[in-house]
DNA sequence: CGGTATGTTGAGAAGAGTCAATTATGGTGG
DNA sequence: CCACCATAATTGACTCTTCTCAACATACCG
């Protein structure tokens, strides 16, 4: 059985993933196979990093959501990036990492400890894409928290994640699971519930998005992207 | 003549940083005189690295201010981070990197490309301790337009400021040269200048922050960082 | 069959934006 | 040294987005 099919699951999205961020070895991929056969579980609200203790080893998240936060003191709460199935956290360079920021799952998860990257192995690229590709979602973050209304702050959060999910095979050309409640979405978005809330119903209302059952569905993401003035991520010139 | 003293203006920013963040190797050292001295200039407004184009090599600013920027097609305009003195812009791991963000001079700098870190290399440890902070950078950047109101963003970002000048040199424990616009720190923080304007002016009637003629003081870093919660960065465990 | 978490709605307040004018400020050429 | 210009800072009046504080409805779970 090769890691790229799980017996009941279809394509493992992990093992999609990181093989479409890089051409990976058989080396590489048999150790990642090895790897997801150690996956580790984890339930909502589990904590995986906290920030400021030492970061043992990076993680590869194999199903479900996780995020990272930031807590301030009054209780206000900021989702600072998601981290979906396929994608890493806890990834550091330095000698002896302290994580900069918590990790927290978000819906029940499974997760394994990244197979090590030689230097010079298909692994080391497709972790340097992987790092590119999340300092390009954060700076995309940035952008929509300093400069973006509520509308085109989900628009472009929607379509990002759309794109982001179908890089690990998880999303169609319209749709996605989308298991976040509309208070995590305003912790994301730097908007309260209540107005994640209304501004969802303008966008229900106008047809640009579906959202039912944790299922969103974008009617035209192109048309949409264009809208919100989004640029699609690339990050190698491959 | 050693690169930590220059001529006429005293110990290099970019030197006294990089040495903090990681003990440098004499040779190591050395490379990155002979890389400082290779300076290029740069007036206001140009373009060090454009969104979507391959980066050549990353860049280390040796003196003025750079910022990551981001526009909207309105003409919206969001820095997405700072770049100080003694920093690096364009560092990728992956193989043919392309720019995700535009890096652009908000003073007259000069820089040069940042020296080559051969796996094992004290520079390796310097430009990863450097990127860690970075990102921590990124995120702090996030909590700030995410959840924080316009007079707490303003007094956070200049603590953070003190603090990432202070590490090359360039900021005593209250002061530092702060040469954006208010336009420029709007764009940074997601707020029009004319907001900008009147929160300054609130925080200094109440004592709290001192700006003239490019020069900012902060009353008590403490006890403002203690206000608006803000915690310092740490990235390894050292 | 509750009970808790999530989603919805309304009314009013507050923070931040917009537009437009006015006042410094710094640099330049005469 | 001064008039002039461009950039930056400041102010006022008004609008609008988003938040707050409830209450209420619905859905999911054991």
């Amino acid at each position: 059985m090769s890691a790229l099919r799980g017996i009941a699951s279809g394509p493992i999205p992990a093992v999609v993933r990181l093989a479409r961020l890089a051409a990976l070895s058989l080396d590489d991929i048999a150790a990642l196979e090895v790897a997801v056969r150690t996956a580790s579980r984890a339930p909502p609200r589990a904590e995986l990093l906290r920030e400021g203790r030492p970061v043992a080893h990076a993680g590869l998240l194999l199903s479900g959501w996780a995020a990272r936060v930031r807590l301030l003191d009054d209780g206000r709460r900021q989702i600072l990036s998601l981290i979906l199935p396929g994608e890493l956290f806890g990834m550091c360079q330095q000698p002896r990492p302290i994580a900069v920021s918590t990790v927290v799952a978000i819906t029940p998860i499974e997760w394994c400890v990244a197979p090590a990257a030689a230097p010079g192995s298909t692994f080391h690229d497709a972790y340097a894409t992987s790092a590119a590709r999340q300092e390009a979602a954060l700076l995309a973050q940035i952008t929509r928290l300093g400069r973006m209304t509520a509308a085109e702050r989900i628009c472009d959060l929607l379509l990002e994640l759309r794109e982001r999910l179908a890089l690990a095979g998880l999303a169609s050309e319209r749709a996605f699971d989308m298991p976040l409640t509309q208070e995590a979405l305003g912790d994301a978005l730097g908007l309260t519930s209540v107005h994640v809330n209304r501004t969802l119903q303008a966008l229900r209302r106008d047809g640009n998005v579906e959202w039912h059952r944790g299922q969103v569905s974008l009617s035209d993401p192109a048309a949409l992207s264009e809208k919100v003035g989004r640029v699609e991520i690339n990050v190698s010139a491959d």
